[in-house]
DNA sequence: CGCCGAGTTGAACTGAATCAAGAAACGTGG
DNA sequence: CCACGTTTCTTGATTCAGTTCAACTCGGCG
């Protein structure tokens, strides 16, 4: 990326520390931010038929946002909370989108942010269209096993979709 | 898109067609190209344990492509075949991709592509997650009901996620 | 005609959901 | 620092959607 450039998302950035329990955004609103977790855990999720179902955990380095509102500028289905306090970098994505003409290099973060979250969907697809629940479980406390001990049974549960009650029942067997 | 950048565009596209049971890519190669479905129906597939898994359908005004490829650069693990003789028009991502640089519009079109198939794999997956293998195969006959005369059971069954048998029973009772 | 791929049907099995209680842990005010 | 209620987690019994395995039907077509 060049200097320019730089500036310019560097001053789209600002950081600040969130509690457990913080909500950063909630659905039926437009979501222009996304936020790159330093530390903690933040926690993307929906409703579904009237229970919380967790779409995504974002642990140190990965990113938060309310997707769908910020590829179609539309209201979100989303909302963000945080699981363990957290320190984050909150990118302010209308100045990025305002700069797209004048900043090139922009378009290409841009795709490069999708498709990095392309990738990681499918993953996340694949591994519950071809893993049991207790190979999911697995391969997530391979993947972040500190993280697990944070993170409430249900958030965890939806995530892997299954019931709490089954992941209670795998979890008992170590 | 600027006229310029309309005729790159055009540039490198090439239109054919394809017969049924043709195979436009095969897994373990690289694949710089994708496809508009004109007429005729596409399939992305790759094996899992030995038996093919259709991943995604191109049904006419969709795209079919070696996406993990042209995303990364590297080694497919699709093939992609043809299920009803089709007139495709296939794109050649090298000439696109090499002119990101002198034509910014390009890197929204990429951005947009990547954009609609997040998009697409996340309505795919909320069907397989939160739908029954029923709802899912009424889903599909609702938004494609002619293209499904014409898929082979075992190609549809995978798609939707579940076994050739189970699919057939859901059939019967119509 | 007989074979072959595609689809169907049946019976037994299984992973995970659901429903229903409890037990533990947690935090908040007294 | 304890008591109390709430939230989180565990356990058991039952049910169910969908798989597996195996046999069978049907419609071409060489």
């Amino acid at each position: 990326m060049d200097e320019r450039t730089g500036a310019l998302v560097k001053s789209a950035v600002s950081v600040s520390d969130v509690k457990r329990k913080d909500i950063l955004h909630a659905a039926g609103t437009v979501c222009r931010k996304f936020h790159f977790v330093e530390s903690g855990i933040l926690r993307v999720f929906y409703y579904k038929d009237g229970k919380e179902v967790t779409a995504w955990f974002a642990f140190k380095g990965m990113t938060a946002s309310c997707i769908d509102s910020l590829f179609t500028g539309g209201e979100t289905s989303y909302y963000i909370d945080v699981v363990e306090d957290a320190t984050i970098h909150t990118i302010h994505y209308d100045i990025i989108e305002r700069s797209f003409a004048d900043y090139p290099l922009l378009e290409r973060l841009g795709r490069l942010m999708v498709t990095e979250n392309y990738l990681l969907l499918d993953q996340r697809m694949k591994m519950i269209v071809f893993h049991s629940a207790e190979e999911r479980y697995n391969n997530l406390l391979r993947a972040e096993p500190l993280a697990l001990q944070k993170i409430p049974l249900n958030y965890l549960a939806s995530y892997l979709n299954v019931t709490q009650e089954t992941l209670s029942r795998i979890r008992r067997q170590k």
